[in-house]
DNA sequence: AAATTTGGTATTAAATTGGTTCTAATCCGA
DNA sequence: TCGGATTAGAACCAATTTAATACCAAATTT
């Protein structure tokens, strides 16, 4: 976090609500949007007062918003943090049979694709595969879910060959596979961050 | 490991970061990118802080980080050697973001997608909409999971419009929100179930 | 076996940071 | 005009970080 992008977070005259809103709001959206890397630490709050032109109080108020939110954690004597925002199961595969069973719905699902495939330009960049070199391989999963026989949601996904090399093992749940495998995705892991460009990263980020 | 790697290393006065947890991310990110052997030693804690001008408390604490998500081992007398990270228990079954966090990442997810957009033929025949009549309209999620920002999955997920009328009002979990527009997906599904037609059935259930 | 090197621990102290509580000026709607 | 909210400013408290130093214990080297 810089001074620069301390600027941006300065509120406008223009707008009538609080400051420490308009602080908040944008500090929120900047987290929101992964400007800022989890663990992260904040300028302290005299500091981020002093660019921003404001007190103290009103920082201070601006980051209780977000403290609130769950996006920032403070740590007395060491300063205000950005929370790892850990998602909750929400695309565990089991997510959405729960859900509809819980409603009464019979849940099923059916493959459509499981199979290795070349990866769009699109799917390369946001994989942070580097495109020069042979075309690059991606393991693409699809499947229609159903709820008493009805389609209910098509979903796909797509990761790098090397995190899932066999994708036509893959029954149940993807994360069981992968579990099952033991610690491949975490050297599958490795290679690709060497690979990282970081060209896409700030075609995303920013 | 040597000088120049170790040059790396040093915290920069931009991060507000406290100085060990500075180094603490740099060296696991080395770490993890297989940047040094197994079985490698680091340099005596007392060299480190020299060579990166630190005391020797803070080099320490880094490396308590790292110690503490098991990719080094500490060796009195010896040194601090990079773990041989073969160890995997593979006792439960975790959802891939906890899988990940247990191994010392940071799980992510940035949307690219959350729009309202037309149904290709196989969309329309996947989830049961006819297609006679106008052009069907589907919500369409895509969204890139990130591990420490570095692009792990690509998931894409279709829905009927009736199932989700306003995609871009989805935050965090596709299913927090469904849960949270209550009875609403049954309805839709109920509709959707009254004009469902066999022929897709049949074609996908063989 | 002795010397050296290494991590492990403890203490002290200074600097920095968030936490809190005041008072006061200003703005805005009732 | 009144009262509440916002913002500012200042002062002080409490916890953490970082440093510096010394010493202990285990492993390695000689």
């Amino acid at each position: 976090m810089n001074k620069r992008m301390i600027a941006e977070l300065k509120p406008s005259a223009r707008d009538a609500s609080p400051l420490y809103l308009q602080l908040a709001r944008k500090l929120a959206a900047a987290v929101r949007n992964g400007r800022y890397q989890a663990h992260e630490a904040l300028p302290s709050e005299r500091l981020l007062s002093e660019y921003l032109s404001v007190s103290r109080v009103t920082a201070r108020n601006a980051i209780d918003q977000l403290v609130e939110q769950g996006l920032i954690v403070r740590r007395r004597g060491s300063g205000n943090y950005i929370a790892p925002h850990l998602e909750q199961p929400l695309s565990r595969l089991t997510g959405f049979s729960e859900e509809l069973h819980r409603r009464g719905y019979t849940p099923s699902s059916k493959w459509l694709v499981r199979a290795i495939s070349n990866a769009t330009p699109e799917e390369q960049s946001g994989l942070g595969l580097s495109p020069k070199g042979k075309a690059v391989k991606v393991a693409r999963l699809e499947r229609l879910r159903l709820a008493d026989d009805v389609g209910m949601a098509y979903e796909a996904t797509v990761l790098p060959q090397q995190v899932l090399p066999h994708p036509e093992a893959v029954e149940g749940s993807l994360y069981e596979y992968l579990d099952r495998i033991g610690q491949a995705p975490v050297r599958a892991l490795q290679h690709i961050r060497a690979a990282n460009c970081p060209a896409w990263l700030a075609e995303l980020l920013e």
